[in-house]
DNA sequence: AGAGTAGCCTGTAAGC
DNA sequence: TGCTTACAGGCTACTC
């Protein structure tokens, strides 16, 4: 699923190939109609139409495209939307929702199987970016900002770690393989956790967005041999990223923690799948009932 | 205000 | 074989 190294890796892939080039014509599938936000469809496609790619930035799972007239094109692929770049007039594309033809005659494809995508047309982006939290990968998400905000929390850590608001860029992947770097247990209440814990939580959130860049993102669905579904992610050419051959916890439930061999779990958490090394990731008995620390 | 949860959506897989 | 149900999950809206 898109999270913050695939929406990267889809960003820098768009700079280096449609970047300056002009938007000539925009189609939007009329059963897809939760994808425009804010605005009437007519407006988007207009607003849309003759505007220059100027830059492409990301902040969290948005992608932000800047466009002459300070213009601003947002896009969230949530659950399924992907962007890929194609010749026009190729053979039909499964689950094509948007379409948007450039000045060079190739086109930029939305492709989303669950109509989850939104997308925004603005002058004032930072209103749909408001509430966000510190990027993860940037000098200011520090040890202390977190453990701030860890610490105002009782939920478990992993519920935590998805709310876009305390760190901005983590679903429910990275942030297993987060916890699994940093030897905690999901359920952990996040005000629970010690200065050492918040630190090595820190540098696994890194370590696992890292490594998602370094691979062009995790395609659960991709494997060996097998037709891309187009379920996940994919990168701006259709083809799958590979870290999905990298990852040490989620969706690896029953075979062998790679540190100790015992076998992954998985627990329902804030409802979804939490993945975790039992004996990596042990849960303290004061946290094993209510939010723990007796003082 | 924090925490928990239904719902959005659709294809795949499991169960009967 | 064919139908039904559960599941995947980012995020919002809603309730307690």
């Amino acid at each position: 699923m898109p999270e913050l190294p695939e929406v990267e890796t889809l960003r820098r892939q768009l700079e280096a190939a449609v970047r300056g080039r002009t938007i000539a014509d925009v189609w939007i599938d009329p059963g897809t109609d939760r994808l425009v936000q804010g605005m009437p469809v007519r407006a988007f496609v207009d607003g849309l139409r003759g505007r220059r790619l100027e830059a492409f930035e990301r902040r969290g799972k948005f992608l932000i495209i800047r466009l002459d007239r300070d213009l601003t094109w947002l896009a969230h692929r949530r659950m399924s939307g992907n962007f890929i770049l194609a010749n026009g007039g190729d053979a039909d594309q499964a689950f094509l929702r948007a379409r948007f033809t450039l000045d060079d005659g190739r086109e930029l494809r939305w492709v989303d199987l669950r109509k989850f995508g939104t997308m925004w047309l603005t002058d004032e982006p930072e209103t749909v970016l408001a509430g966000l939290g510190p990027e993860p990968l940037d000098g200011a998400f520090t040890v202390d900002g977190l453990r701030a905000s860890l610490a105002r929390r009782a939920a478990p850590v992993k519920a935590v770690l998805l709310d876009q608001a305390v760190v901005a860029g983590l679903g429910n992947l990275y942030a297993d393989e987060a916890l699994h770097y940093a030897r905690i247990h999901p359920k952990r209440p996040a005000k629970s956790l010690s200065k050492a814990e918040v630190a090595r939580l820190r540098d696994g959130i890194s370590r696992a967005l890292e490594q998602g860049l370094a691979n062009l993102g995790s395609s659960i669905g991709a494997a060996p041999g097998k037709e891309m579904s187009l379920r996940d992610h994919v990168n701006l050419d259709g083809e799958p990223g590979s870290n999905q051959e990298h990852i040490v916890a989620y969706g690896r439930e029953g075979e062998p923690c790679l540190t100790c061999g015992t076998p992954i779990e998985r627990i329902k958490l804030a409802q979804r799948s939490a993945h975790f090394c039992p004996k990596c990731q042990r849960l303290p008995r004061a946290s094993a009932g209510r939010t723990g620390r007796r003082a």
